[in-house]
DNA sequence: GTCTATAACGGGATAGAC
DNA sequence: GTCTATCCCGTTATAGAC
C-alpha cells in the first residue's frame, strides 16, 4: 500500500491500453510489464492465472465503462439528442476517433476464447441494449430498434477493421453519425 | 514435383484456412506445418522471408478470390439481380454463414502492419468497388454508392465480430439481405 | 523439395529474497 | 507488493543430410 505504488484500477487502465493497441495475442507480458512499470512477478501477483485473467479484468472494465457511459447515459433524464451526443463524444474519444481498435473485438478474434465469451456477451449485450432503447425512443418498433442496434455496434466495429486495414475512418465517421441521425429527427 | 507433393497453389490454400481460423498471430508454423503435413524447413524452401511472406501469399490469394468471384461476377453480363445472388452465396460460403473470420480482417488486426497494409488496401479497394458498382447500376447516385459500399463491407467485417463475441449470426445474415436487396427493387 | 536436428530467442509462468 | 533470477516450453528460423 506504498504510495508508490500503482493502483489495481491504474494497472487495469495500463492493460486496457496494451490490449486495444496490440491485440490479446499480439502484447506480450513483457509488453503489460513495460506498460505498468511492474515486473511479471508482480504482475502474477495481482493476477494468479495470467493473461487470460488479465483479459477478464480488462473485460469487466470495459463492461463497467459501458454501464456507467453509455447504457447510464442512454438511461439519463436529458434530451435524447443531448444523450446520444454524448455517447457519440464518448466513442470518438475512445477509439481516437476510429483509429484505435476495440479492445472487445480485439480480445473476441484472440485465441483466449470460451473462457471469456461469457464476459463478452454481456458487454455487448449491454451495449446492444443501451443503443436498442435509443433507436425505440426516436421512434422505430422495438423489434426493429433491436435489429437496428445490433447492425449499429457491428458497423462501428468493422468500420474500426477498415481504418486498419485502409487507414481511412471515413466508415467510423458515417457510423456515428448515423447515430446522431436517430436523435435529430424526434422530440427526445 | 513428384506427384505425391502439395502443390504451390495447395499450401496457400491451406494457410489461408489455417490464417482465417487462427488469425495470423494466433497462428504457429506448428499449425502451418500440420495444416499442410510439410515440415518448417519446407516452409521455408517455399517462404524464405517466414511468415510474413505466407500472409503476403494469403493475401495475394484473397485479392484474387476477390477480382475472379467478386469484381469478375459484379462486371458480367447477367442480371444485376443474379450477379449479387453469386456474390452472396459466395460470401456466404467462404464465411460459413457467418461462423468463420476474415482472413483481411484479421491479418489487418494483427502484428504485420506496415509490410502488407499496401496490399490490404488493395484488396479492400477491389472489394468495396465491386460492391459500389453494384449499387450504382441499383439506382444509387456514384457518391452515394461508394460510402454505401464502405459502410457495407465494414458491417460484414464486423458481424463477423459479433458473431466471435456472442455466437450470433443475426447480423451477419442481415448484412446479406441488405445486399440482396439492392438487386430485387431495379430491372438489372 | 523434404526431412531431422538444432540453434537462438522470447513467451508465459514460478521461486524465493527483500 | 515488488524485485532478481530462473525454469520450461514453444516460437521463428537455419544447417545439412537425403
Amino acid at each position: 500500500m506504498a504510495a508508490a505504488s500503482i493502483s489495481k484500477d491504474e494497472i487495469v487502465d495500463r492493460l486496457f491500453a496494451v490490449f486495444q493497441e496490440q491485440g490479446f495475442d499480439g502484447a506480450s507480458l513483457s509488453d503489460v510489464s513495460r506498460a505498468t512499470g511492474l515486473g511479471k512477478s508482480s504482475l502474477y501477483h495481482h493476477f494468479p492465472d495470467g493473461k487470460l485473467q488479465m483479459a477478464q479484468a480488462v473485460l469487466e472494465r470495459a463492461t463497467a465503462v459501458i454501464d456507467s457511459e453509455i447504457a447510464g447515459v442512454a438511461k439519463s433524464a436529458l434530451p435524447l439528442k443531448v444523450r446520444i451526443r454524448k455517447i457519440v463524444a464518448l466513442l470518438n474519444q475512445i477509439y481516437s476517433g476510429g483509429r484505435t481498435q476495440c479492445v472487445l473485438g480485439r480480445i473476441a478474434t484472440s485465441s483466449v476464447r470460451s473462457d471469456t465469451l461469457d464476459g463478452l456477451r454481456v458487454a455487448f449485450d449491454l451495449w446492444i441494449g443501451a443503443i436498442a432503447s435509443l433507436a425505440e425512443e426516436s421512434g422505430m418498433p422495438a423489434r426493429r430498434a433491436g435489429t437496428f442496434a445490433e447492425d449499429w455496434v457491428a458497423r462501428l466495429q468493422g468500420a474500426l477493421i477498415m481504418q486498419a486495414a485502409t487507414g481511412d475512418t471515413g466508415a467510423f465517421e458515417r457510423a456515428l453519425d448515423a447515430l446522431i441521425e436517430l436523435g435529430e429527427k424526434d422530440t427526445g
